[in-house]
DNA sequence: CTGAAAGCGCTTACAG
DNA sequence: CTGAAAGCGCTTACAG
């Protein structure tokens, strides 16, 4: 494919630069036929101008950046998928860089992409960032900035979450409703929101359903992974804590304590119900089926694009913006994990 | 942030844009001196010439593209955050595209990523795809194309690998040695290359072992899912056909088989020995665990990276470049899911 | 060793 | 309705 230039279009149709620039942006005062003249020739050529000479006039490139925690999560795979899609069928290509949970690699990718002048800049926070200033830093450049998921209240932009607290209650009430009152929390790291509003939606149900609260039943899984899981089942086997239910704030972490415990003859569901959270791929496949909630990485994505898009267009017409959190409604996804005792 | 231009540098060392960006590029015709100074400078505001500018004149957008088939597939998202981490370490930004299986998206993308002419680009091919006109395009224009995985011999630029038909055959070896004789494969779509590798390994394995080839115990899977793996199995079950083994060409296909054959109560491995293909995350966790073939995408993504550094490379210093095919190992992964019978 | 100037491919204010 | 010209932020051939 030949990548012609303005200039090549304009000599070919005997008009000028400008005249075919207007054409091609729909200025008014370009005749109809003229503008009919340049439209067909540049769709016959595949003709669209260069992005990046572009850009030296309109301050646009028409890319759009992700930074996210951990490319290797389903559920940010989902994510990216859904803003790739939707992106594309508004003329904007999307960069994807991955913080791997630490905070200088957000950092630094967060400059890269202000470097790289981006469109707008779509993040979940990384589990080792305190400081927000690069977040005000990407404001100050007035590009748009949309965190999800993992999110800080401390931002003034817009976000995109679930309510991780009333999703947590649903999921430990589903245990209590199945018979289960000695429920046991694999929470997340400390610092993370939405590992804490697990925790909360988790005390919360105890205490709605008048179930006394045993601090010696939260166990913290740090990685989330299948690892801390396992390890999470031991301790609490060890100190031979009386639990028949778990609530885990990841799949994996869900998946991780249902092995161990099946290896020490236990009984899923029946001596012990298990539910995870975010219904990953993985948990319809475990055996039994792991019980989950499902947190929607797609609607999380378009919603991510739509906000950006409209922050944009309020940006272009000079209109105020206002910030909103957007709330993803969850669902329980009830398998065979967390079924009543027989 | 802010973002400087050279101009802002310049004046505030009092020197020419010029020797500003002179010293930027290392040109042995600034005294060490001034260099210092300049870098020093720049370091402390955190400026980095503007990309798109620099374009204008260099022509490269350290911009990279890559556009796989399915973006849900584990491998291929193992690829892609190799491919990210490794080109960020040489200074390139990477653009995802979802071709979704379909050519007229594939070719699309292609187009798009010309336009925003990005310094490479990374495929692998979709299911649709019959014409590599596209592909010619690419390369006409000088940008390094390197497919990977889902390849055509009929394109003439670098490539990464695996060796599919001596993998198939390693797995179908595998089954034959814990004493399967009567082995079923659930092959890919009849097109794709990788699928018609599998399926001749499996078919090299029987030879070698003197275990006849009955077509019957080929069905084809050609979405290489779990609902297709249930219905092949199925269809194997309607059929009559007699199986004591089966190879997937994928985990998912596998999974599906397995989920099925025990509804209808097979023991796993003992009735029928399993073993899918791609060493998918989930493949670990399901009961029994499935034994499959570890397809590295890390590797794969590494490996691509770097051959497109070196024909970049070979660019820059006029050289000629020669087009070779890398095969990257692979390596049987055996859990419990292909035992031999009791 | 330093810098003035041209030019990459666009967009847009301005002139006619 | 059409087009000449300036300028976005760089790089680099050229002059001194």
């Amino acid at each position: 494919m030949k990548i012609f230039t303005l200039k090549d279009v304009a000599s070919h149709l005997k008009l000028s630069i400008t005249t075919v620039s207007k054409a091609l942006k729909n200025y008014p005062d370009v005749s109809p036929k003229t503008k009919k003249r340049v439209l067909d020739y540049v769709e016959s050529i595949n003709f669209k101008p260069n992005t990046h000479a572009a850009f030296l006039r309109t301050r646009e490139t028409k890319l759009l950046g992700i930074v996210i925690p951990n490319l290797s999560h389903y559920f940010f795979n989902n994510v990216i998928k859904a803003i790739i899609d939707d992106a594309q069928k508004h003329g904007y290509m999307v960069v994807i860089l991955n913080s791997r949970e630490s905070y200088e690699k957000e950092v630094s990718h967060v400059h890269s992409l202000l470097h790289q002048n981006v469109d707008g800049i779509f993040l979940s926070i990384a589990q080792d960032t305190n400081s927000f200033e690069h977040f005000n830093e990407i404001i100050e450049t007035k590009t748009p900035l949309i965190l999800f998921d993992k999110i800080s209240k401390l931002v003034s932009c817009s976000k995109v979450v679930i309510d991780d607290r009333k999703a947590a209650f649903k999921a430990t009430e589903h245990l209590i409703q199945n018979g289960r009152t000695k429920i046991a929390h694999f929470r997340g790291a400390l610092k993370p929101q939405i590992a804490i509003d697990r925790f909360l939606g988790y005390r919360d149900a105890l205490e709605h359903y008048g179930i006394p609260f045993d601090k010696n039943r939260v166990l913290i899984c740090d990685q989330g992974d299948e690892v801390s899981g396992r390890q999470a089942a031991k301790t609490l086997m060890k100190n031979k804590v009386e639990v028949d239910g778990i609530f885990a704030v990841t799949d994996l972490t869900a998946i991780g304590a249902m092995g161990y415990l099946e290896q020490h003859h236990y009984k899923i569901p029946d001596d012990i119900a298990i539910i995870g959270f975010s219904n990953w791929q993985i948990s319809g496949f475990t055996k039994p089926a792991l019980s989950t909630v499902n947190q929607p990485g797609d609607l999380i994505g378009k919603k991510v694009l739509q906000l950006f898009l409209q922050e944009k267009e309020a940006q272009k017409r000079n209109q105020p913006f206002e910030y909103e959190t957007h709330v993803i409604p969850t669902e329980l996804v009830i398998r065979a994990s967390s079924g009543a005792p027989k």
